[in-house]
DNA sequence: AAGCCGGGGTT
DNA sequence: AACCCAGGCTT
């Protein structure tokens, strides 16, 4: 069967499938506007459907509307994105929501070329957008709609490289019907993540099992190969945890480039042996007590991160000069919103368990 | 075209 | 412990 055939043939049994076994209950299928499947479609890249419902509900229930969203601040953004990862795309989602409201009036735009101009938003997630708010067809391709079409059509190999993903967009082109095709792109989506998935694939379930290439060719397992392995350089930090006896935290806001862009963060001392001339620069005074507490690891996608986290006590009274907006005596009885990395978090719950 | 960005789930 | 996940941006 020609690969032309075999794309015909897709969406009506897919859709057949959606129609008993699909997902029709998540957050952002209730009232599927362009604005909520935006945040939602952002939410999702690289990140799976149960992490995100919590942080969606409170996103969207705290920022209903693109103006609304435009409006706040960044710190406020970053705060409700905390411990969801890829802190960059919370940044661009509330640049894009400025351009929204600035420059189109507070409404999506519902050209694929304009939505893929806005920061964050790239061809899938465009076309996601437009079909599942618009029932307009347009393919996507991410993660899900790749595994699928990958052993569909016997594509081997990694699905990463230029080469495979300009035949896997003609082939999720080809495949997007023109009825129906918001229901086809949750279908495709639900099919990847319930039974197409990467380890156990439930084939005999499959509204394609039976014109798969890659189950009749018994590749199911290795289609897509896994992307090529790369080393993770190791790397340390010494966190200067500088607390005063009120209990109140010094917290430093990172660049907006670079992990944790916009979070903020302990300041960072060059050794352990340093913290103390470090102090004697910023507030001008030696702490009373240093403790050097365990290390604290943290594996990134491409490297691994050993924290040594060095408390300084220092009384409640200190003066200490904060310049600009770049310092925050944080409290964790009366936590400031802002944006703080999972492991930040953790150690500033920690405050105070040593006292 | 390849490298970078992050926390969590699955196996 | 390895691998992946509703990808996009930068260089």
């Amino acid at each position: 069967m020609s690969r032309a055939t075999l794309a015909r043939r897709v969406a009506p049994l897919l859709l057949e499938w959606w129609d008993v076994h699909g997902r029709k209950d998540l957050s952002w299928q209730r009232d599927p506007s362009p604005y909520r499947v935006w945040v939602a479609e952002i939410m999702l890249q690289q990140t799976q459907v149960a992490t995100v419902e919590r942080y969606y509900q409170r996103f969207v229930n705290r920022f209903p509307d693109v103006t609304t969203l435009a409006g706040a601040d960044l710190d406020a953004v970053l705060h409700l994105w905390s411990g969801l990862g890829y802190y960059a795309r919370a940044r661009n989602l509330y640049r894009a929501a400025g351009v929204v409201r600035d420059e189109y009036d507070g409404a999506l735009p519902t050209d694929l070329d304009a939505l893929m101009n806005l920061p964050g938003i790239g061809r899938s997630t465009a076309g996601a957008i437009l079909a599942l708010s618009g029932d307009r067809r347009h393919p996507i391709l991410d993660g899900n709609a790749k595994r699928v079409l990958a052993r569909l059509f016997g594509i081997a190999g990694w699905t990463g490289s230029a080469a495979k993903l300009r035949v896997l967009w003609d082939l999720a082109d080809a495949c997007t019907p023109a009825v129906r095709p918001a229901h086809y792109t949750q279908a495709i989506m639900d099919l990847g993540a319930t039974v197409c998935t990467r380890g156990r694939p439930d084939c005999e379930r499959c509204p394609l099992g039976r014109m798969c290439v890659a189950r009749h060719a018994g590749l199911t397992l290795s289609i897509p190969a896994p992307r090529p392995r790369r080393e993770r350089p190791q790397r340390a930090a010494v966190l200067v945890m500088l607390v005063r006896d009120d209990g109140a935290v010094l917290l430093e806001r990172r660049p907006d480039s670079g992990v944790w862009g916009g979070l903020w963060c302990f300041p960072e001392a060059e050794t352990v042996a340093a913290v103390g001339d470090w102090c004697l620069n910023r507030i001008g005074s030696a702490p009373r007590q240093v403790i050097v507490r365990p290390v604290v690891s943290h594996r990134f996608t491409h490297f691994d991160l050993d924290m040594t986290p060095v408390e300084a006590r220092i009384a409640a009274d200190t003066p200490c000069v904060m310049d600009g907006d770049r310092w925050l005596w944080y409290n964790r009885y009366k936590p400031a919103a802002v944006g703080l990395a999972a492991p930040v978090a953790r150690l500033l719950e920690s405050v105070g368990e040593l006292i």
